[in-house]
DNA sequence: ATGGCTCTCGCGGAGAGA
């Protein structure tokens, strides 16, 4: 099973783009992040043409997240409870085959000074408690975290330190979710390769090669022991056909299930 | 660099993103 992580920054504006990316990679579950699109508004049968299904938590404007299955799910859910003043960041499905297959959209925080940020560590603290309350032996919490884990995942390096993305604080809610029994699956099998996933559209800093590693694949042991590849698809970080790409690249991973 | 692109809303320019 091919599974899968994107932040397409407005969904509407991505179709013709994904499409490009979905019948190159061929996945079997996504989780898609930033659809800026209200659920009642979601195109399935643009997805429903490509073979796959779509479960949407969405809204108007901003936010919003989907999960995209070749696969037979349910939704077990949709919202962060206790965080819907924050928008639609989580929804949850359970994949046939065994998995349950979460993807989130992190809140960004802005600045350290700014009023979102200790809104940010909150919303980290309700997502672990939330987390904590499932049992599902095989997991994966996937998504845009917006926290960059460790000074080799941001150009900056230590230099960044402190910074919004580059707290303790945020790191330390971070490290909770993996004291919580979930690993970094693309960290697990590339332990000192610098990669990056998201990289600003101004100032030509993909080509600068000035990115972070902001998405993730976490997995329980039961996904990692799985997991035989991991790759951020840095390819659809580029235009592609003439369409403009998202600020993020997909992330993707196979499992043996 | 005091945010240099790109999205949405909605029809002008502002807000958000990371």
């Amino acid at each position: 099973m091919r599974i899968a992580t994107w932040n397409i920054n407005g969904l509407r504006a991505r179709l013709d783009f994904m499409k490009i990316w979905l019948e190159s990679r061929q996945p079997d579950v996504v989780g898609l992040q930033e659809l800026k699109t209200p659920t009642d508004e979601f195109p399935h049968e643009f997805f429903n043409e490509l073979g796959f299904t779509a479960l949407v938590h969405g809204q108007k404007s901003w936010n919003g997240v989907a999960i995209l299955t070749r696969r037979e799910a349910e939704l077990k859910q949709a919202g962060l409870p206790g965080e819907d003043d924050w928008g639609a960041r989580l929804i949850t499905a359970e994949i046939d085959g065994g998995l349950e297959f979460t993807t989130v959209y992190c809140p960004n925080g802005k600045s350290v000074a700014h009023d979102d940020y200790p809104g940010k560590l909150t919303w980290y603290d309700s997502l672990a408690e939330h987390w904590q309350a499932g049992a599902h032996p095989n997991r994966v919490l996937c998504g845009d975290f917006n926290i960059v884990p460790s000074d080799l995942d941001s150009w900056r390096g230590a230099a960044a330190e402190g910074d919004i993305f580059h707290t303790s604080e945020e790191r330390t809610r971070l490290a909770k979710l993996m004291d919580d029994g979930l690993t970094d699956l693309y960290r697990h099998l590339h332990p000192d390769e610098q990669a990056f996933s998201w990289w600003d559209y101004r100032g030509g800093a993909f080509h600068r090669k000035q990115g972070l590693r902001i998405d993730f694949l976490l997995g329980t042991d039961a996904a990692v022991a799985a997991t035989e590849a991991v790759t951020i698809d840095r390819d659809f970080r580029k235009k592609q056909d003439g369409l403009t790409a998202s600020d993020h690249a997909p992330v993707y991973a196979d499992l043996a299930l």
